[in-house]
Parts: structure tokens; C-alpha cells; sequence
DNA sequence: GTATAAAGTTAGATTAATCTAACAAAATTT
DNA sequence: AAATTTTGTTAGATTAATCTAACTTTATAC
């Protein structure tokens, strides 16, 4: 009934790859894991048996309902686990991927019971990703990048979408942080880089590259 | 450098039972971690290799000092996290053991360093077994199981030797708990059983069984 | 002190997860 | 539309961790 430390990480990554784009390419989920090709489509038709995915040879993988749901789970563990390490453990949100990555695997109901209700049932995660349910769903709500985003609007950052520790330690470096409301003051036409100001920083010069990593709110 | 979980656990078997007889058996090891003889003899050899045990043919296994000071970083990483599930979690001491078996294989010495700081660096789990410290040393004090006490001794329970949680939910339903003082009433000849008084019970029968699993200190 | 039992080892098979090499299908380019 | 590139699959080898069956060594019993 229950899957290997290895079947949960390619349930994972086909769940975060297909929320970007709907359909899976085995070439996509071989770069995600660093994983060779032959090796993956065997892993795909184990899958495939435990009805997990839906596979058929040259077309794209889809994980059924019941890969989504164990999918969604896992990844609730791991969003649950980089907040109790951000408030618990007072933890830098650039900090706890590595760590949640290795507890998101822990097999105790009680255990993540217990962190659920210490958080007082969090719906996101430190960096904005929405913790999915006990049922394994999801819901993103609609936030623009700010880079879509036109001079003089006022955001506020609302999830970050990268979370790789260097993009999070240039926005430390910045005193960016969720929840920081944002002044567009100008966009380069050029480059598409962003002039904003927030905080005590009135100026501030952000790269489309960044930009386009920030999700923001509209601010009323 | 590092070692497979699989690896972790032999270290981790091989040191809990020479804490006991000093010198560790195949057979034993083999009944203990559930693994028949021939595998251990061909791990035995691999951790030789890895210069973490002392192996010869036909002679009892013993750690190196590497090795023993790899599994003891293992059992302060189980009892660093029974404390914090205990203390910080609020679990009952008879549910830990599962979840701590799993959480001493986390690759990630920030986050047992947190936990010894959230505990403020304590010296025992909370079955009273001694936390190894960061080298991996361990020390046990000289406790006194109940069993090898005489009538008339007034005792206090320093830790326990089972910790089932069978073993415990028994300790639970007559209220027995670490740092609990305990009266010797009288001693019956016959089958050892010993009749104690503590808290607000006047009267209570523990078996011989019972005792020898349970570790308790003078109180002078 | 031989016989039996227990403990330990060797040899060879199995399973999960990975790889490389070679081939096949689909997509892209020209 | 033919050639090339990219993507995906098949076949077969490898490694870690396990097993069973058969054999050997050590310990125990009589």
C-alpha cells in the first residue's frame, strides 16, 4: 500500500512540474531528479501499476487521482515542515528546503497532527506556497509576478516562486520579505528591470530575472 | 564519509547491545535487527571496510572508536528527539520511539542543534537514558533497578530499561513517571514481587518483572 | 573425547533502483 | 518530404541489501 522513499520523490516532482504546465515529459521529470531517462520510464510503468500515474509509451505522463492526492500529501509535509522550521525553530526561510526535504518522508500521521496544530493550521508555507490539505489538494490563488506588474501600482509580495537559497538571500540582503508592500516607481523599457521603493529603501533597482520570481498582490 | 541508513542501524544495534555485554554476537545482532545471519557477516564485513567495526571470522563483533562515536551521534540524534517530541510536542512518552527512529536519520546538524537549544541542552530522554554528547560519548550513572532494592528503602525512579510501549502505558494507568519517589513497603519471598507506596497510592503490587525494568536512585 | 547443537560463513539467487549502449518514434529544420 | 535532432524505449549490466541452502567452526552435552 505505501511507496518508497524513492516512488515519493518522483510522485513529488511530477506533481510540481504538472502544476506548471498540466502534462509531464519523461525529459522534464529526468532533469527534475537528475535521473537518466531509461530509468525513469521504468520507474513510470511501477507507477503506472500501482495506478499512480497514467502511462502509455510517447505520450506525456499525468498522475491519476490517486497520485495527486499522495502527491499532494507529501508535499503538505514538506510545506508544514519549512514552517515549523521558520516559527518553531526560528529558522531562515532560505534554510529549510534540504532539511524539509528529508522530514517530508517521515511516516507519522501524529507527528505532522501535532505540527498542524502548533502552527495553528497554516494555509502557506514561509514562502508563500499554499499548504495543500489533509485530502492532498491544492489551490493557488491568483497572484501576479511583478514583473507583469505597471509603474505606480502598489503591491504587496505575496509568495516568492524560486526557493533556491541564493534568490533567498538576495532578497534577505534587500530586507525583502512576505507581506512587504511595494511601490512601482518606473520600468525600464529596455531590460524590463523594475525601479521600486518600500520600507525605508526608496529606490531600489530589482532585474526582470527577479521579478519575474515575485509574486505579488494587488494592494487596494 | 557518510553512511547509508541501512549502515545506521547495524551502528546503531551494534552499540545498544554492547552497551549491555560488551561484546556483540552475529546471532545476537541478527535476532535483534530482524536480519538473517548471513547478511550481517556480509555487512559486518563492509563496515570492517569502513574501519567502523572490528571483524574476524568466528570472534564476537566489536565498534571501533569511529564507529562507536557514529553511533552514538546516531542515539544522541533518537534521544535529542524524543526529548523535543515530548517536551515541545507534547507526546506521551510511550509514543516517541517510532517517530525518533525515523527523525535520527535526518542529515542535518543545524536542526538537532536547534532542538538541543529549544531544550535547553538536557542530559536524558525521557526515559531517562543519557543523551550522548556532540562527540558521541556516553555516559550512564550507576542506577539500581528496583528489583535489587531492599524493604524499607524510600527510591526515586531515575529511568527505564523497556521502553515498549506497552511497558509504559502500564507505567501510565498506576501514574508512575520519571523523578516519581517511591516507598519500599515489603518484599514477598516467593515470586519477588515488591509492595510499594507513592503520590496518593497507599498500596501497589509490582511484579519482579516490572522492577528489573525499572532504574531508581537512593533518596538520602 | 566423541556426538550433537548452535553459531557463523560461503555461494548463489533475488529485488529495487540505478546506469550505458543501442535502437525507435516523434518533432523540428531546412 | 527528407534529414536531423530530440525524445523515449529496450536490453542488459551494476550495486546495495536482502534471502535460502549448504557447509564449517565452535560450543555443549553426554
Amino acid at each position: 500500500m505505501s511507496n518508497s522513499l524513492t516512488e515519493e520523490n518522483y510522485l513529488k516532482a511530477l506533481f510540481n512540474i504538472a502544476s506548471k504546465t498540466g502534462e509531464v515529459n519523461v525529459a522534464e521529470l529526468s532533469k527534475s531528479l537528475d535521473i537518466k531517462m531509461p530509468t525513469v520510464t521504468s520507474m513510470m510503468k511501477k507507477l503506472a501499476k500501482k495506478k499512480l500515474v497514467h502511462y502509455e509509451s510517447y505520450k506525456p505522463l499525468r498522475l491519476t487521482e490517486k497520485g495527486k492526492k499522495e502527491a499532494g500529501l507529501i508535499i503538505r509535509k514538506h510545506r508544514l515542515t519549512e514552517m515549523f522550521l521558520v516559527d518553531k525553530m526560528k529558522m531562515g526561510w532560505e534554510d529549510v528546503h534540504d532539511i524539509a526535504e528529508q522530514i517530508e518522508h517521515i511516516q507519522s500521521p501524529v507527528f505532522f497532527e501535532k505540527m498542524d496544530e502548533m502552527l495553528d493550521y497554516p494555509k502557506v508555507d514561509p514562502h508563500g506556497s499554499p499548504i495543500p490539505d489533509t485530502k492532498g489538494k491544492v489551490v493557488w490563488k491568483d497572484y501576479n509576478k511583478l514583473s507583469d506588474c505597471k509603474a505606480g501600482e502598489t503591491v504587496k509580495l505575496a509568495a516568492v516562486i524560486n526557493t533556491s537559497s541564493e534568490f533567498l538571500k538576495f532578497l534577505n540582503n534587500r530586507e525583502m520579505h512576505l507581506g512587504l508592500k511595494i511601490k512601482i516607481k518606473s520600468i525600464e523599457p529596455f531590460d524590463k528591470s523594475i525601479e521600486v521603493s518600500y520600507g525605508k529603501r526608496p529606490a531600489e533597482i530589482l532585474s526582470n530575472v527577479a521579478c519575474e520570481r515575485l509574486l505579488v498582490e494587488k494592494v487596494g
